[in-house]
DNA sequence: CGAATCATGTAAGAGGCACTCACATGAGCT
DNA sequence: AGCTCATGTGAGTGCCTCTTACATGATTCG
C-alpha cells in the first residue's frame, strides 16, 4: 500500500480515512487539467495524488464526469465572481466597465486553464453535477443584467433587446477566448491582443447602438 | 477470427487485406464521433466497424489523435467549401453573401458535427496530421478575403483593417455555434435561431462600419 | 462507557483500450 | 516463379474505469 503510508500528495493524510478526500480529488483534478488537459486527467491519478486507492474517489463522485462537473461548476461560480467584480455594478461608467467585463472573460480563460477546460471543453454532461446547470445560468445573469444597464442608457430608437446583446458580446468573447486564448489547430497568430480584439469589437458594436464613441 | 470474414462494416472486405482501410477507418471514425461524441470514439471500435483487428489501424495512423486530425483535415476542408460557395465571390452584392458565410458557418457546425467536433473539440495537436494547420488557414482564408472585399466597400473614414473584421466575425460565429449550436453545459435557450441571432450580431457590426442598413 | 452503525477506505478483479512486436499473407514487380 | 514489402494478425503489456466484498474507525446512543 504504497499510498497509505504518508499520503504523498498535496492534502495530509492522518490515517485510515482521508479525512478531506472530496476537497482534495477536486484540487488534484483542477492540477491535473490545468498540467495535461482534460484528457489527461483520470480518476486513477487523483487518487494517487491524494494519498488513497483507485476506489476511495467512488465514495464521493460516481464517475468521471462527476469529479470533472464539481470542477466546472465551481469554475462557473469563480467566473462569475470575475465577472461581477469586474463590472463592478457599472462603475466608474457603463461602457467602461462593460469593457473590462469582457477583459475578465479573457483573463479567466487565460488564468484558469483548468476550469475554463471543464467548464467548455471537457464536455461534461449538464446534469453530471447538481446545480452545475444553475452556476452556468447564474455566470450569464451578470453579463446580461449588465447588459440590460447599458441598454437603457441607449438612444430608444436604436435601443436593441438587452439580451440579444448579451448573447452577441458572449458569443463574442467565448469565441475569441476559444480560438486565440486556448491552443487550437485552428489557431493562429493575431496582430493584437485577444483583449484588443474583444475591446475593438464590442467597441464597434456598440457604436451601432449609440453607446460609444464615434456612433 | 470474427472479423476476417465478411467484414460486416461498411466497407467490403476481399480477402486477407483490407483494400481500402485507410478511407474506411475514417469513415468509421465520423460515424463514431457523430453517434457518441470525438470521447466516444476509440481506434478499437473504428477497427471493429471496418472489419479489421484492433491492430491493423496502426499500419495507417500513428495513434488515435492522427486518425483524428486527418477527420479534422478533411473537415477544415469541407467548411472551406460550404465558406466559397457561400461567399460566391461576393454575389449578388458583398453584404448578403456575407451573411450567407455567417449561416453557412452554423449550418456547418449544425450539420457535419462529427467534423466540426474534430476540428474544435477534440484539441487534436496541429501537427497531428500533415497539412491540418494549412487547412485550417486555407478555410479562414475564405472569410478574410471576403472581408477584404467587404472593407474595399466601406466608407473611407470608417474602414477597418479587414484582418480584424474577419476576426471578429469568426470569433463570434464561432461562439455562437460553440455555445448554441452544439450541446453543451452552459448551452441556454435561445429566444430566436443561432442563424439570426449570428446575422443580427454581423448587421449591427457592420452598420457600425458603413456597411449596412442603417449605419 | 461500550456497542452498534455507517461513512469511508482497501483489495481484488472484470472488462476495455492504446499501443507494440514478432509473424503471416499476398500483391506487385522482375 | 521467386522476391520484396505493404498490410493484416495474435499475443501481450500496462493503464484505465468501475464494481463487489471486506476492513476500519468516527459517531451516536443506550
Amino acid at each position: 500500500m504504497s499510498w497509505s503510508r504518508h499520503g504523498g500528495g498535496g492534502t495530509e493524510r492522518r490515517g485510515y480515512h482521508h479525512g478531506n478526500l472530496r476537497e482534495a480529488l477536486i484540487e488534484a483534478a483542477v492540477s491535473l487539467i490545468a498540467a495535461k488537459g482534460p484528457a489527461g486527467f483520470t480518476i486513477a491519478e487523483a487518487a494517487r495524488q491524494a494519498g488513497v486507492s483507485p476506489a476511495a474517489p467512488y465514495r464521493h463522485f460516481r464517475d468521471a464526469d462527476a469529479l470533472l462537473g464539481e470542477v466546472a461548476l465551481r469554475g462557473f461560480e469563480r467566473l462569475e465572481a470575475a465577472l461581477t467584480r469586474a463590472w463592478a455594478n457599472g462603475t466608474p461608467a457603463p461602457v467602461p466597465a462593460f469593457e473590462a467585463m469582457g477583459r475578465a472573460y479573457l483573463g479567466f480563460a487565460r488564468d484558469e486553464p483548468a476550469y475554463y477546460a471543464a467548464m467548455f471543453e471537457a464536455h461534461v454532461p449538464r446534469e453530471a453535477a447538481p446545480g452545475l446547470q444553475s452556476a452556468g445560468d447564474r455566470a450569464f445573469a451578470v453579463l446580461r443584467e449588465a447588459a440590460e444597464r447599458l441598454a437603457a442608457v441607449a438612444p430608444k430608437e436604436r435601443r436593441p433587446p438587452a439580451l440579444m446583446m448579451a448573447l452577441h458580446v458572449w458569443s463574442m468573447a467565448h469565441g475569441i477566448a476559444s480560438l486565440f486564448v486556448r491552443p487550437d489547430p485552428s489557431r493562429r497568430k493575431l496582430p493584437m491582443t485577444a483583449e484588443e480584439l474583444l475591446e475593438a469589437g464590442v467597441l464597434i458594436y456598440l457604436q451601432s447602438l449609440g453607446l460609444a464613441g464615434g456612433g
